[in-house]
DNA sequence: GTGCATCTGTTGTAAATGCAATAATTTGCG
DNA sequence: CGCAAATTATTGCATTTACAACAGATGCAC
């Protein structure tokens, strides 16, 4: 059994994670979305800032899965739609705090439902105990990610124990 | 109780699974593959192969979630590397068949171990038995997005009935 | 304070992506 | 058969993306 030459995809968890998340992009980007001139991109900065209300760049593209650089552009588009702000933050002139404008916060408030209805489609025939552990068994599964590479980060930054993370058998 | 101008990002499934897909890819892509000159994307596509055979490319589109176009240039480049092989199907002038090639092969069955190492890290301290439910919620998921769009195409294809595509539930 | 390392945001640039249009077949139906 | 509709792959093209380099600020050690 475990077939050397192949990974049995349908059991393969980052296989079926980028499967959903995917198709769940695409329709709703598509449908949903496209009513409003947005991308899903778009719609993950504004869904976040209505959530956890104004951020710096920095943390918004943590909380949106956007690279920094990315982001920074796709920002100035979206002050350019009048559906955020960018502002200097006061505690730092390097700093800037983006947030949602009236009309950014009229618009989320006109998506959500139908973001709650596709989510509801997804899951529609899920048992609210089983829902429960996938969404819980995800967060921490993001968790783990997130340790491994903020581990790995703190092993490459320093100077060198004795035998530098050795057997780490990463790829050489 | 539920805000109608937030979503309650850390409890809501598309965010969670965007998230959580993005940060494999990324410490997958960025460690893993990068000894080998392979995309993430790259990496899917040998995956499958791996997995499911050859496959013309606009199946081999649908179990990697690519687009065809995408796709195309990318199997072209995947030839370029020799890793892949893209033939002419015998039923069809027009359809591919797209095949690994030994080498292909050989580098999958290296890069295996570390893809299994990654899941072995993201699931680390999940129960047996809550992986499961994990994974086969995530099956269920696509099943449902699927059979949507597979029903909104339908009813978009449809001439008129009386009221417009009603009452047909999802798939039959 | 001075100087060096770090952090934040932006920009240059090449590559990747997706949509629309096209070409080349194949299929289905009267 | 004959022809319209559908399928498959490719290409044109504008957009999006990520990595690297950079500039400006901040913080920390001394």
């Amino acid at each position: 059994m475990s077939d050397p030459a192949k990974l049995d995809l349908d059991n393969y968890l980052p296989y079926l994670v980028n499967r959903v998340g995917t198709i769940i992009a695409e329709q709703f980007g598509g449908e949903a979305l496209a009513a409003y001139h947005l991308s899903i991109a778009m719609w993950r900065v504004m869904a976040v800032l209505a959530s956890n209300g104004g951020q710096r760049q920095i943390d918004l593209a943590g909380l949106t899965s956007i690279d920094a650089s990315t982001l920074s552009r796709l920002v100035t588009r979206l002050v350019g739609l009048g559906v955020v702000s960018r502002t200097r933050s006061e505690s730092s002139t390097r700093e800037v705090v983006v947030k949602l404008t009236a009309k950014g916060k009229a618009q989320v408030v006109r998506i959500i439902p139908m973001a709650r209805e596709y989510e509801a489609a997804a899951i529609a025939d899920l048992r609210s105990e089983e829902l429960a552990v996938l969404k819980r068994c995800l967060r921490r599964v993001y968790v783990n990610m997130k340790n491994r590479s903020a581990a790995m980060a703190a092993s490459r930054a320093l100077p060198r124990r004795n035998g530098v993370g050795r057997r780490s058998a990463a790829a050489e």
